[in-house]
DNA sequence: ACAAAGTTAACGAAAAGTGTTTAAATTTTG
DNA sequence: CAAAATTTAAACACTTTTCGTTAACTTTGT
């Protein structure tokens, strides 16, 4: 049994990093370039998306795909979306109208300005009615 | 930017299996022999771990270490060990009596049974009184 | 006990990832 | 603007991971 997807050295550095030292007073400490810091802190960060990514594999595995909400969609628009396309497949949606949309803020918080969605979402949907937006 | 951790080969085999194939069966569909069917899955569930683990350094990044939690603790006595602790770093924490109890169920949904737990738990706090169980 | 399902070990070749360096380019900040 | 901080690119040695094989072993259900 291994560690996780960091290293120790991508550690060191994101530890420091959250100290608030630049990659210039890492390299001194650790003894390396401060280049070097900087891409080894870049690949760090790239685990850890990819650490993401992986996980959001597995939600979909149990899951199917319920619908894409277009990009320029407005938020509050994305419940009755939902809503209708789930009752398609018969499953009940876990979430009322608000918690929905409190929902997919939360999962997309980056794929929104103001109410309206600036790139296409997919929604999924599981059996009991979980929705998960990727 | 590259995809997650897991390769096409073992989201292919994680696929077959959750619609409930045998190694031998996704075998023959994928052409290769059932011991390598079981040596992707089982990197494919390694790797999943690992992301599991990463993603759990991120958390303990910015928290520092409440207190470990004794298996065969009573649920009900965690949050007064979780709140005396905190106390002691001068941080208020975020949950009630009740929504902390709530908070370790949905966090180590397997680590208890009935009201006791059956393994060490690890608390770890944040400045902003987040807490988090690993 | 039998058969099917799953696991393990040892080995090899190909692919992917890591830590470095050096030097240049870009962004941020006072 | 000028200095500091960060990012990028190309190249190299090194380590780890992956997919595959074969053969033996363990578990599970009937």
């Amino acid at each position: 049994m291994k560690d996780g997807l960091l290293t120790e050295r991508q550690m060191e550095v994101l530890r420091y990093r959250k100290q608030g030292l630049t990659q210039q007073q890492i390299a001194d400490i650790i003894a390396t370039s401060k280049a070097n810091v900087c891409t080894i802190e870049k690949s760090a960060m790239e685990n850890i998306r990819r650490a993401k990514e992986t996980l959001d594999f597995l939600y979909t595995l149990d899951s199917t795909h319920l619908c894409t909400i277009p990009a320029g969609t407005d938020l509050f628009d994305v419940p009755a979306m939902v809503f209708s396309e789930a009752e398609k497949l018969n499953i009940k949606v876990k979430y009322d109208t608000i918690s929905l949309i409190n929902h997919l803020r939360e999962s997309k918080p980056k794929s929104y300005t103001a109410r309206s969605l600036f790139e296409n979402v997919e929604a999924y949907i599981t059996n009991e009615g979980e929705i998960y937006f990727g």
